[in-house]
RNA sequence: GGGCGCUUAGCUCAGCCGGGAGAGCGUCGCCCUUACAAGGCGAAGGUCGCAGGUUCGAUCCCUGCAGCGCCCA
């Protein structure tokens, strides 16, 4: 089987993606039996409306890299895929379209609702597995899980009704944020806060009974006057010591109302004016002082409507106003009674929803919550502190969970340690509905259904039930994933088999959302952590570091990497649905100028190998387009390679079939070199450092196998008679050949499986390995009985005169084609001191050297010859002697002498100085100071072996 | 305000346990050498952010500062 001229990712992907899938070499062994130790991975599950971005493609090639490469190892190995129902993206993209319409989501109804969006996820739903089928995720996709599908549904409500009935959910009536745009609460974590810029009122109130002198208030929510329950100051606030105590009016209330200064330490002295309002129901801040002071009697007022207007606690001229025209207006008002004092310009953080980009407003409501903040309950039961928190938190403590890197446990106990309760309801429709039942006197009734619900709470059929309107926060079902995949409540096989499972590999920004609450769940149900290992990896970002984003225009989508994508389409993508559509001609610019001629395509394995060389500690990654084409390259670098091995070992006898085998020089140290590179990408998976692997998997195919050992196979292959020892080192050299080749396949099909697998279809038969795939080929362990040592230090000394003489070739302006004499003196006396005896020059050697340096004939000689005209240069214990004669002008020959001889006493200089430091000989280790010693040695007898030349050399009579 | 991280070649980044500064891309020079021009060979390019400290010795450890970024309040 020959392989094309040209390296063609797109048509090789297609057709091995295909045959992986449909052989089934992506499940696991459910059994169990005869298969190897479980190694098990859960996507995390990209929500249901998500397209894939470059965010996605670098996780899931991670974990592709590490499912692959464990399969090899032997493990009985899943990756369960899946996706995620995201109750409020979808709800939001699907009511987008209704609206479309002209329709609302009202005017179907919840039910008609519900069924509109799985009719979308039934028909868009599956856009990111096939996404990721091209990126070559060996992932079960004959077990793939929604969050909403029965089995999940099932353990989302077991767990809500063991949670319930132990104590640890329950209702009540809190500050929440609330969204009023989507009308619905949402979590802490939903909510982020930039800043922006406001105005600072300074309000005066008039004291009660002296309305001429007031307290001045600073705020940036005047609206909220109107419901103000108390004012406060710091308690160790000179200046407002004395008015604690005292009454002051509410400006703009009918009727008008009083309320009292407190002191309170929240309060800070040197802001604003060091005095604060407090409206307990629309501020989190407020609402703590309001719970500190329950002597205070502060009230607490509502003011808002869900949709943010003015409701009828306001005086009449304000309601139904909007929350900022309300603003607007009292601050004329305010203006006109002479009690806005002053007004100045404020930087401050506005909270807003993730989802809808509207500010949230705390608002007073009933919702449910998972209690994670009790030691015990009223009932003296344990609380959720107990029960859930603390052994979350004692599970990365006690390192049964590892963060890697490890300092991401650092924000994780951070979060735990200060986390609040839970609030797991949204007033949305699609999502799992709350499995809480209300009988007609408001009694709560919670169970799996509602014939559950009569039964355990003995209600007869009389009595009319009514099941809660709410859904449960997305997360609270993500919690449940690495289990509830597997098929729990129910003790499935797959869930003995593969929980808990191996690693997670996620990015940062949620672990609090979702990595947290996993193993809360994982260890409360499970009573065992969810995962063993968190390999925390960073944010992809453009080439110069910036976010990625439709905004900024610098989007690029893992798929035009690998198919490619003309600068028609690529900016019409861009500027296409921008939030500013005048941001368009920006983005286009930027795009033509980045991108003038599109972007090639570069193939999925180019993709993956960039992800894994970047993917480097942690950090962020700054993709560059121009890695991707570097290791496109390499990509192409191992077909040739590999079509050169096919060349010529196909119809050949390369000792597949036994015979006497021979191994040459370069046969043992390729072969030797090949251990060491095995070492290195073992440790690097086992370290989960994928940069490690791919450098060092990169270098044995380019630096090692193609630019030293494939030419040093081709005098032998050619047939060169000075090459020619008989059929037995042939039969080696052509064994070896494919041997390392068909092993560096194996060893880098983990990150770029495509190739790997086309190459060794062809190879593997002349290796003597047989089997329908390299997916389930073994991994490339280090043999340690094969390393040559040997046969590595006879290369090095090849390896360093043949860049020995390349070097004096250039700067001399040798034509690469031209063969040139050269001299090889030594090892000899060195310059006083008695050096060691190095061996001579292995006769395979000195035919490697002719060959990779363009020579002629070496001549070898024990003495130093005094060639006149001529340049030198030391390798080792070698004197690399190169006659000029007719070559080249040998003034840039004495240049390029006096400035390695200048190089030389510099660093002599530096080493003889240390060596005479009576400190570094007695307090450095003996090892440092014996190899200090060396090298001095070996840069002063270069030295004098140059000086020497240069006297008889070049320089001499010029 | 609290916490975390980063600063190494023009760009993007490695650098392990403290002991001679590395890679890829880009740049320059020479080559279409029968696997590969998506290639080969060679070269130039760095005060390791700044200032102290520990040490015989600091890119690496400690302290402070500056700049950049992120998280939490």
């Amino acid at each position: 089987m020959a392989l094309n001229k040209t390296y063609d990712p797109r048509e090789i992907e297609s057709r091995w993606y295909r045959f992986w899938e449909e052989s089934g070499y992506f499940a696991p062994a459910d059994s169990g039996g005869g298969a190897g130790a479980p190694y098990c991975i859960m996507i995390p599950p990209p929500n249901v409306t998500g397209s894939l971005h470059m965010g996605h493609a670098f996780q899931d090639l991670i974990m592709d890299g590490l499912i692959r490469y464990h399969r090899m190892r032997g493990r009985n190995t899943l990756w369960q895929p899946g996706t995620d129902h995201a109750g409020i993206a979808t709800q939001m993209l699907v009511e987008r379209a209704i609206n479309a319409e002209g329709k609302t989501r009202h005017d179907y109804g919840r039910e008609k609702f519900t069924g509109k969006v799985w009719e979308w996820k039934e028909q868009f739903g599956g856009a990111i597995a096939g996404q990721l089928r091209r990126l070559g995720a060996s992932a079960d996709w004959g077990n793939e899980r929604f969050t909403m599908d029965a089995g999940l549904s099932e353990a989302v409500k077991e767990v809500f009704v063991r949670l319930y009935d132990e104590g640890l959910i329950y209702r009540g009536k809190r500050l929440v944020n609330w969204d009023p745009v989507l009308l619905t609460a949402v979590s802490d974590l939903e909510v982020v806060s930039e800043a922006e810029s406001g105005v600072m009122y300074y309000v005066r109130y008039p004291f009660v009974g002296d309305e001429d002198n007031g307290i001045i208030i600073g705020t940036t929510r005047p609206e909220t006057i109107l419901v103000d329950g108390a004012v406060a100051v710091h308690p160790d606030d000179a200046r407002y010591q004395s008015l604690t105590g005292r009454r002051v009016w509410v400006p703009m209330t009918e009727p008008r109302r009083a309320i009292e200064i407190i002191a309170d330490d929240y309060v800070q002295a040197d802001f604003g004016s060091g005095c604060v309002k407090v409206s307990a129901a629309h501020d989190f801040n407020d609402y703590q002082v309001y719970l500190r002071h329950p002597d205070k009697d502060i009230p607490l007022i509502v003011l808002f409507t869900p949709d943010a207007k003015m409701n009828d606690n306001a005086p009449r001229q304000y309601r139904g106003l909007d929350r900022y025209d309300a603003r607007k207006q009292i601050v004329r008002d305010l203006r006109g009674r002479g009690l806005l004092i002053k007004e100045e310009p404020h930087q401050y953080k506005l909270p807003r929803g993730d989802r809808s980009g509207a500010v949230v407003e705390p608002m007073l409501t009933d919702q449910w919550y998972v209690d994670l903040t009790r030691e015990t309950l009223a009932d003296g039961r344990p609380g959720g502190k107990t029960r859930i928190t603390d052994p979350a938190i004692a599970a990365v403590r006690d390192g049964c969970v590892q963060f890697v890197p490890e300092n991401w446990s650092k924000t994780y106990y951070q979060w735990l340690e200060n986390v609040e309760d839970w609030c797991i309801s949204r007033q949305i429709w699609w999502g799992h509905r709350i499995p809480a039942w209300y009988d007609d006197d408001g009694n709560v009734h919670v169970g799996a259904d509602e014939a559950a619900v009569r039964e355990k709470y003995g209600l007869p059929a009389s009595c009319k039930l009514r099941q809660d309107e709410d859904v449960l926060d997305t997360w609270f079902s993500s919690a449940l994933w690495p289990f509830s995949t597997l098929g729990w409540p129910q003790q499935t096989e797959r869930l003995q088999t593969f929980y808990p499972t191996s690693v997670l590999v996620t990015g940062f920004d949620i672990i609090f959302f979702w990595v947290a609450r996993m193993i809360m769940m994982g260890v409360k149900f499970m009573h065992q952590v969810p995962f063993h290992q968190v390999y925390i990896h960073g944010l992809v970002r453009d080439a110069h570091g910036r976010k990625m984003s439709k905004s900024k225009g610098n989007v690029l989508d893992p798929i035009d990497l690998i198919d490619g994508i003309s600068l028609a389409a690529l900016v019409e993508k861009r500027t296409s649905g921008l939030m500013r559509p005048q941001d368009a001609a920006a983005i286009e610019k930027q795009t033509r100028r980045d991108f003038p001629d599109g972007i090639p395509g570069f193939g999925a394995d180019a993709l993956r190998f960039t992800f894994a060389a970047l993917a480097s500690t942690g950090r962020d990654i700054n993709f560059d387009l121009g890695r991707t084409e570097g290791y496109r390259n390499f990509c192409n670098k191992i077909w040739n390679a590999a079509r050169f091995v096919l060349m010529n070992t196909e119809g050949e006898d390369c000792g597949q079939n036994g015979g006497r085998m021979e191994l040459s020089l370069a046969d043992r140290w390729i072969i030797s070199t090949l251990q060491r590179s095995q070492a290195e990408v073992n440790r690097a998976f086992g370290n989960y450092r994928f940069d490690h692997a791919a450098k060092a998997i990169y270098e044995l195919v380019w630096h090692h196998y193609c630019d030293w050992y494939v030419e040093l196979c081709k005098p032998a292959l050619n047939g060169d008679r000075r090459h020619q020892n008989g059929e037995q080192q042939l039969r080696g050299t052509r064994h070896t050949l494919v041997r390392v080749m068909e092993t560096m396949l194996r060893l880098a099909h983990p990150i770029m499986p495509f190739i790997t697998e086309e190459i060794w279809q062809a190879v593997a038969p002349l290796a003597g390995r047989t089997g329908p795939t390299i997916m389930l080929q073994p991994y490339p362990l280090e043999q340690p009985d094969e390393v040559d040592e040997a046969a590595e230090r006879e290369m090095r000394r090849v390896i360093d005169i043949v860049l020995a003489i390349r070097k004096l070739r250039g700067e001399n302006r040798v034509p690469p084609g031209r063969r040139i004499p050269v001299l090889i003196a030594g090892p000899g006396p060195a310059n006083g001191r008695a050096s060691k005896q190095a061996p001579a020059l292995h006769a395979e050697a000195a035919v490697y050297i002719e060959t990779l340096a363009k020579t002629e004939a070496i001549q070898m000689s024990g003495a130093r010859p005094s060639a006149a005209n001529s340049a030198m240069l030391v390798a080792g214990d070698m004197q690399i002697i190169l006659p000029l004669d007719g070559l080249a002008d040998a003034q840039s020959e004495i240049k390029r002498a006096a400035r390695e001889l200048k190089q030389l006493e510099r660093l002599i200089a530096r080493s003889t100085e240390k060596l005479s430091n009576r400190d570094f000989i007695e307090k450095a280790p003996a090892v440092v100071v014996e190899k200090e010693r060396a090298r001095l040695g070996d840069l002063r007898s270069k030295k004098s072996q140059l000086g020497a030349q240069w006297e008889g050399g070049p320089g001499n009579g010029r």
